[in-house]
DNA sequence: GAACAATTCGAACGAACGTTCGAATACCTA
DNA sequence: TAGGTATTCGAACGTTCGTTCGAATTGTTC
């Protein structure tokens, strides 16, 4: 293989096809994450591993197609990781707390992934788009049909376990947008924090009910209608 | 030339340049939302007004500068509203509920000019995203503020603050990717679940501390009531 | 109707894009 | 070393893009 002598890799041991592929993938993720999927050209991906244009076709069939393997790659992670992780575990608020944990870990260590994931997976098309969507719909009941097990089922209420669900994911798949290492801490830190607030508020009695304020103090129509 | 026309006391039959500049942004925020900012073309865009292609030159000056309008006005519509509702209002804690309610009311309205501020904002360059970020920081530090009063400012910890902001604002912020009004109900109902879960947690004791072990009876305990 | 401004358009520009393809180069085995 | 396969490249293709500009159209005012 070329060797190239700029290709930035520490490595100087010979890299495989599938090395290569995941170098050019990383690298890939890292563009699209910082200026967009549409936004950033092949030839951009060109000038940061070093390759040629015409070369990175070597590795996918078309640009779609490496969007849709960066967005596969870390949904399964994820999902599979998970799912490796939780298999000896039966106690749904371990359960839980796992899946929250893990998914922030490897979020962290994914970071630009995760943003790919979530900003541009949806812009596929066709048969990636299913796929992709596919996965998410098994990763998303996986957490509902949890969060109807920490519940009890005593008060099955779809449509309260849709909100919490997605809620949570809400929480989870923003952080790309702030996440500071230096500031946030780690993966336990997040996984912590966000579960803490999460849980008390989801296990509290009247869980869609208006809260009451902790003083006592009545809540009235804030509202203006116009 | 193409300054602002001033053909004032024009009749309501008759679009002034101000009611056409509007609908041209609303189609194309709807075109934005639903292909993607760099992916729509002004020719779309031109397709969804009925206009030409070069007649939208006339409202604003490049592609860039629509998507920050966009993004602009919706973000400053949020926080504005949110801000005259609140004059008269001094208690804390219905600050944040009108917070909150006020921010997923106008999401829900302007589903597309969300999504598209969600999602393209960050994007735009120079002197448009300097100016984007200094209103997000304006009303990232508004609520900062209010969660700081609401907690009363006992346990004042800027790192907690940040992260009960931030997993807040990604709770409804994220809306745009799920929301389904049939299902999900109106901005009242969202309001009331989401700032429910996050009250309790956020206000409850030891807001960072792991929850109770899954074995404890604390967090299992029945859920009576309804 | 004439004069003028406000608005819209057709046609084109250069640039950038994703992709292709045959040739060139590097590597492996014998 | 020779021959074959794996990998990379330069150069181009056709398309689409944002933008421009002078002309055409519409609306308003005398």
């Amino acid at each position: 293989m070329r060797s190239s002598p700029t290709n930035g890799q520490a490595g100087e041991a010979r890299q495989t096809y599938d090395q290569k592929l995941e170098f050019v993938l990383r690298r890939a993720a890292e563009v699209f994450a910082e200026r967009g999927f549409h936004r950033a050209s092949i030839r951009e991906l060109a000038r940061a591993t070093g390759m040629s244009l015409a070369g990175h076709y070597y590795y996918f069939q078309s640009k779609d197609e490496a969007l849709f393997r960066i967005c596969d790659h870390v949904l399964r992670l994820i999902l599979e990781t998970f799912e490796e992780r939780a298999k000896a575990m039966d106690n749904p608020l371990e359960r839980l707390r796992l899946l929250v944990f893990t998914h922030l870990e490897i979020s962290l260590a994914h970071m630009q992934e995760m943003k790919v994931l979530s900003h541009e997976a949806e812009s596929l098309r066709g048969d990636y788009l299913a796929r992709i969507r596919q996965t998410k719909k098994r990763y998303y009941d996986g957490l509902v049909s949890i969060l109807r097990e920490v519940r009890g089922d005593r008060r099955g209420n779809g449509r309260e376990l849709r909100l919490a669900a997605l809620s949570l994911f809400g929480s989870m798949n923003w952080i790309y947008t702030w996440y500071r290492p230096e500031v946030d801490g780690d993966a336990k830190r997040l996984a912590d924090f966000m579960l803490g607030i999460f849980l008390r508020g989801y296990l509290a009695p009247h869980p869609v009910r208006r809260a009451a304020s902790p003083r006592g103090v009545a809540l009235r129509r804030p509202i203006r209608k116009e």
